[in-house]
DNA sequence: TGTACATCAGTGAACGCGCGTTCACTGATGTAC
DNA sequence: TGTACATCAGTGAACGCGCGTTCACTGATGTAC
């Protein structure tokens, strides 16, 4: 066979693309991913980029599979690093890291958690694996919590209305988790507090409000736990 | 003097250029607002807008005062309307108010809480008046069940982090207000809650995991509400 | 060992498109005299 | 009452810019013989 393509200088330069990307997003918004900007960047033309990605989308599409990855990454290496604490302390430290991921990687959130980038829509048969990662630590956490009596469902917070009880059942039937409904719905009831204030904050419209957003994240947190029945 | 120009007419066309706004940025993205685009849509070369708006940022920063100011109106209007109402209630119709709001007007609520435009930011001295407009009704029904009793708060939520505290005593002082922290604090986590769960609805995030959002949401904040020691 | 050549990465010009903004202008309109 | 003219809204051409993508191509490289 005659000459063969490097697969590593290969990868490497795809990183290298995204990492582009990155920085432009970072300075310009999501939606200011460009071709020609990255290949300006990296000292080529436009259109060598098409051997790497071979749409402006594809490369889209990668960001925020990666986007998603990354978190869930982020999320699983905290629950590995506090395995020796108690399950409230670990529950309460990966969604301490939820935040700090977002912050860290604002425009990783910004990509997969804002605004669409107009005229573009990700392929769900590609999100959709990398986004139930992301899940799976905390509402582990909160099965785990909920059998050792860690956490003892205080009313509101012990029932579910029957048509999302019944939708929530579906999905966990559908994926085969080892998982209770209730579980699934504290975790979507903290997620979307938890969400609230990344968003907000992100776009400064809590700093302001609050000043100390570190300890408004924690305080809320703590107390939605405890208002759940979390036993610390 | 000679001729005089017509305000009625004048700020008919201002309102029809920003409504042409909204709709470009329903089909593309908020930030898809296109002076070139908005007159083909009107029969009206480019040019012709700079009669009306003197730059693109300035139609943006007035299209951002409406949203805020329409946030604020239909938050008074749900609070007005819900005036025999006891006070738990009439807080919950006002929370129920502002996603409903943000439903409807989605455009408005990206522009004005979602990624920021690219290249722009909002003049602070125009839009923080529209801002407080919108907290106002909220914070002020929380004071009121304060004193009234028809909000007890309970452990956690009678409390606030020092730190915390202070800054947001500092701003209430600053503006003068009529209100204790307490409520301004309570207001702030509750806006968080909704506000996470707002977001991850409008971007398709929570409807697919939670199946009917109406119920999630009232669900969510009777729950939080009741946690804060609301007496229904 | 030497050479032909398949395959590779990347180039440069071009396509058609859209943008915000400036400028000198046209034609209508209504007031002042 | 008739007319000059200030002011208005809007036009059309142009500036300089950036974009994604296609295409025919160049030159390097390493393998097969």
């Amino acid at each position: 066979m005659p000459r063969q393509r490097d697969d590593t200088v290969y990868e490497e330069t795809q990183a290298t693309i995204k990492a582009i990307a990155r920085q432009q997003m970072a300075e310009d918004g999501t939606a200011a991913i460009s071709l020609r900007g990255i290949g300006r960047s990296m000292d080529m033309t436009a259109p060598a980029l098409y051997r790497y990605y071979p749409t402006r989308d594809d490369l889209i599409t990668a960001l925020i599979v990666d986007g998603f990855n990354g978190l869930a990454d982020a999320l699983e290496a905290a629950d590995a690093a506090l395995d020796t604490q108690p399950l409230p302390e670990r529950l309460f430290g990966v969604l301490v890291a939820y935040r700090q991921w977002a912050i860290v990687h604002r425009v990783d959130f910004q990509l997969i958690y804002g605004n669409p980038i107009p005229g573009f829509a990700a392929p769900r048969e590609v999100t959709v694996p990398a986004v139930i990662r992301t899940f799976v630590p905390v509402v582990r956490l909160m099965e785990m919590a909920l059998q050792s009596g860690a956490l003892v469902p205080k009313p509101p917070y012990d029932a579910i209305p029957a048509a999302i009880e019944q939708h929530e059942q579906a999905l966990i039937a559908e994926g085969g988790y080892p998982i209770s409904a209730l579980a699934y719905h504290l975790t979507m009831i903290g997620w979307t507090q938890v969400h609230g204030i990344i968003v907000l904050e992100m776009y400064e419209h809590l700093g302001p409000n609050v000043g100390d957003v570190d300890q408004f994240y924690e305080a809320a947190i703590r107390a939605l736990l405890t208002s759940m029945g979390t036993r610390w």
